[in-house]
DNA sequence: CACAACAATTGCAAGCATACATTTATGGCG
DNA sequence: CGCCATAAATGTATGCTTGCAATTGTTGTG
């Protein structure tokens, strides 16, 4: 009988196996875009994605920058027209970032084609081997919990 | 019966939303090490780590970056302890860059945390879902073949 | 040995992120 | 209405990365 501790080690290595997977697409997905724009810019703009139009305090909370730094940040991704500034009628001083459509674009499409990057991995096997894949990955998934928007924006996810 | 495409659909969808998972994991245990050092001093950390002591020019090929770049690179990074430089006898015009203890610390760490994170994830599973994990892990990262440490270098694992 | 090729560094310059302090505009409250 | 709090932007400064061009030191070759 395997210990449970080997047992454990195994699976923990396995899965760090995989991660260095997953992470390979992930970085091909995002290489094409940081040739585009920087890494902290790329995490405003999937933010907003993921939020709809923020206020500067909440989006520089958000990611964890100071208000100066993020006006400049906007200043620079306003002008490359990733995003808008709106100023709100309702409370003139509070300002509202958007995404343009450009904006929305590089987004939609970094994403899409990291899906469509493990959709090719995936096209290799059986269709059990899928379905077994599927169930532990969803199971993993779980296992994870809800994880913190926070955490994957610091590698622009 | 379920079309294919549906299915293949919801294979990807739940690889993507492991992957989410998994990059949590691997952005929390990137997170503490951004504190210390930048991304790009970190890739020339875990470079040396996989591959050993490097030349200058080896190793700006590896990570993508001009000589000049990489010089004032391993400038700072030397200054701050984590390699050394070590001209060798054989050839006095080449520089090789190799971890200081300190150096190697670091990139450990950073990895260890990660296994171990990954492990507190899998403790909650039994013993079948844990197997039927690590299969399906497993399955994945061979199917998705040798991730080159190129791409991977991009987000520093 | 002289000269070309090579390895690394340095000079010079720009862009980006970041931080702290200050300023401007606006909103809310007594 | 006047004052204070709030939201954002600016002034000022530092450090890292990056790039192109020029330089220094070293190796190898004719």
């Amino acid at each position: 009988m395997i210990p449970d501790e080997d047992f454990d080690a195994r699976a923990a290595d396995a899965a760090l196996t995989a991660s260095r997977a997953l992470m390979g697409v992930v970085a091909r997905s995002v290489a094409g875009v940081l040739e585009i724009v920087t890494l902290p810019q790329f995490r405003v703009l999937v933010l907003l994605d993921t939020s709809g139009p923020l206020r500067m305090g909440v989006l520089g909370e958000a990611i964890g920058v100071l208000p100066s730094t993020l006006s400049r940040a906007i200043d620079r991704i306003v002008e490359a027209g990733w995003v808008r500034r709106t100023t709100r009628p309702a409370s003139r001083r509070e300002v509202l970032i958007e995404l343009t459509p450009a904006g929305q674009n590089l987004v939609t499409h970094a994403l899409e084609q990291r899906r469509d990057n493990i959709a090719d991995i995936l096209s290799v096997l059986s269709p059990d081997q899928k379905s077994a894949i599927v169930s532990a990955f969803e199971l993993f998934a779980r296992a994870a919990g809800e994880t913190s928007s926070k955490d994957l924006l610091i590698l622009g996810i």
